[in-house]
DNA sequence: ACACGCAGTGTTAGCGTTAACATAAAGCAA
DNA sequence: TTGCTTTATGTTAACGCTAACACTGCGTGT
């Protein structure tokens, strides 16, 4: 407490109107020195602050917003917090966000339609300044809700779709077309797939049918898969890569593609220790670019899914379009490259 | 679309008015028939549920939290989202969340108390139902703020302290302590500290200061230490161990306490590479309890941050305090055990 | 002197909803 | 029948703030 007063345990929370009593100006005054709109008096001004810090006033954004009906809000909604993927995003968002007056407010869905359905509802209705969300499949219902919410939409991820209004994301039938033929360039020709039990992923479903395409093309296709749901990626990726591996001794697997990296590491880690001449006997590849890849012994190929570039690509839409409500959707597909780390034998293309 | 109507393309946002048109009721009616409050006749309930529907109505919180002084939001107020710890608090506290009324709001601080204090006061001018907010370290005037707000607060991932209201975590102190006493009863002399350049996380400097008071009640102390700041945890653990191993070749250390189960592995990844006997000629532990620790060949000794149980604690907290306003703080301080793992000698304790 | 602009302040009327009370219609015991 | 309760609905007045406009002096050009 920087002056002498006690400080009367706020029966009633504080208004405006304490503020102007207290500083002797009209509510009015106190709200444009607090909003630092208009014209006021350097005199007038340093008085409110003072009144202001003195009562320790903290301004009612409900009601703010309900009377000039702007709310510096924007829905954020996501499948899930509990792989690196997410958070990246988010991470991304705020970087960008922190710096205007806009302020995330997050729904999870556990990758569940209904549960975005409901979620979005909860979210609309404190009717934010825009929408970012994962995907660019929802039900109908949500989708007619943020077409006629009137406010910028972006679908985040993923390109391959139509979006509603934006959309910032990576193509991931191509991440997949990419993968397989540089797999197929290397000379691979035995090749399992490891990934999750999620139906309702449909990012890893365009990566897995961009994979397949490109394999059919080159008249392969994969000799076996493998799933997993739940439990510690690391640990799982380890299991599924033996399961896969004893599985087809007689015939043996020469690659092996994981839905994801934190798999792809732990079929990396078996292989190292079961002492595997990767990727001479077996190639290995994942999909995500995780940071702590680069720490292992030996760096996984895989491809970067760019996950804070999108979150801060997103936002960064969402924060023009505040500005400027008048503009038009847009589509920003980034493209990743393939990094191939050493798990991939070095190409020996004709040319 | 299930009538046949076209959706005018709402200019104007839709409010109660125009249900209560469209279905010839008051605006009271329909508002209860949306809050499921008070009783209305089943005809005009059904009524005014087709007439919402169709014109695609979603309620605006704004006005309703303000004419009924209830906001369902709850503030989170964490330092960071991208390490694995956050990320796994929110996912705890959205899990109890989900089942409620209550949503969170989260904000960012970055591990900054100037930031934390802005965040705070933007938070708090949405007159939240609750916060839940990382640590017990606050600037003077953000203490103030949410003693002032005369809602619940919930101080986690730490007890070492005394809390505004309600505290959920562990000891990091006893942490420490814990960890050092199990080295100290493994045998072990010669030890080594590697953690963060992170003057301002408390929960570390903690941990260390545990760590140091038991080592020093045993004669003993930290002999050298090796710092890092940014980049891949992975990748820097294993960096840093080499160079404080290069470091100490003419009086090897025999232990290395990481302040992280990330730097951890990287480290104990270098180790497996280089042939080192762990935990034979070095001994290793970390801190936090990561899932994909389970994944590694070896497992590193930790002790659990119970980042899962911490988020759900404090949101049961918050929601417990919605219902029962006049009820009192509470600080629940959970005790991780300690996980040996295989990177610490077996206790060869004179009884 | 006059009108005029303009900084600085106040007044009024909502924003869209809900609490609290008021009313109307219907049921029912006496 | 009367009076009283119950159920279903409507009316009014906030909630705390801001947009829009109104007003008051004062300085300025002519």
């Amino acid at each position: 407490m920087p002056n002498g007063h006690d400080t009367i345990p706020a029966k009633r929370p504080l208004t405006l109107r304490d503020v102007s009593e207290a500083s002797g100006v009209s509510e009015m005054t106190v709200s444009r020195v607090l909003r630092n709109r208009g014209d006021v008096s350097e005199a007038t001004r340093n008085k409110v602050l003072e009144a202001a810090r003195e009562l320790g006033y903290v301004p009612n954004k409900i009601a703010g917003a309900l009377a000039s009906s702007r709310v510096n809000l924007v829905a954020v909604i996501i499948p899930s917090m509990s792989n690196m993927v997410f958070p990246e995003v988010m991470t991304g968002i705020n970087e960008v966000l922190e710096n205007t007056e806009l302020q995330p407010v997050v729904g999870i869905t556990n990758y569940k339609p209904e549960r975005e359905e409901a979620v979005l509802y909860q979210m609309l209705s404190w009717r934010p300044s825009g929408v970012i969300i994962a995907g660019l499949e929802h039900t109908e219902a949500a989708s007619a809700m943020m077409a006629a919410a009137g406010i910028p939409v972006v679908e985040i991820m993923d390109t391959d779709g139509d979006p509603i209004d934006s959309a910032v994301g990576i193509s991931h039938r191509r991440a997949g077309r990419a993968m397989a033929q540089a797999i197929i360039d290397a000379g691979y020709k035995r090749i399992g797939f490891l990934g999750t039990k999620m139906p309702l992923d449909h990012r890893a479903r365009k990566r897995f049918e961009g994979f397949t395409e490109v394999l059919a093309k080159n008249g392969l296709e994969i000799v076996d898969r493998e799933f997993y749901s739940g439990g510690s990626a690391l640990t799982k990726g380890r299991e599924m890569t033996e399961t896969i591996l004893k599985r087809n001794e007689d015939e043996p697997l020469d690659f092996l593609y994981f839905s994801n990296d934190m798999i792809g590491a732990g079929g990396l880690l078996y292989c190292m220790e079961k002492g595997i001449d990767v990727p001479g006997q077996l190639g290995l590849a994942g999909f995500n670019g995780i940071e702590f890849l680069d720490g292992l012994p030996i760096k996984l190929a895989t491809m970067d899914a760019m996950r804070l570039e999108i979150g801060r690509t997103a936002a960064e839409i969402i924060a023009k379009r505040v500005n400027d409500p008048q503009g038009a959707g847009e589509t920003v597909t980034l493209t990743p490259e393939l990094a191939l780390g050493q798990t991939l034998k070095k190409v020996k293309k004709p040319l």
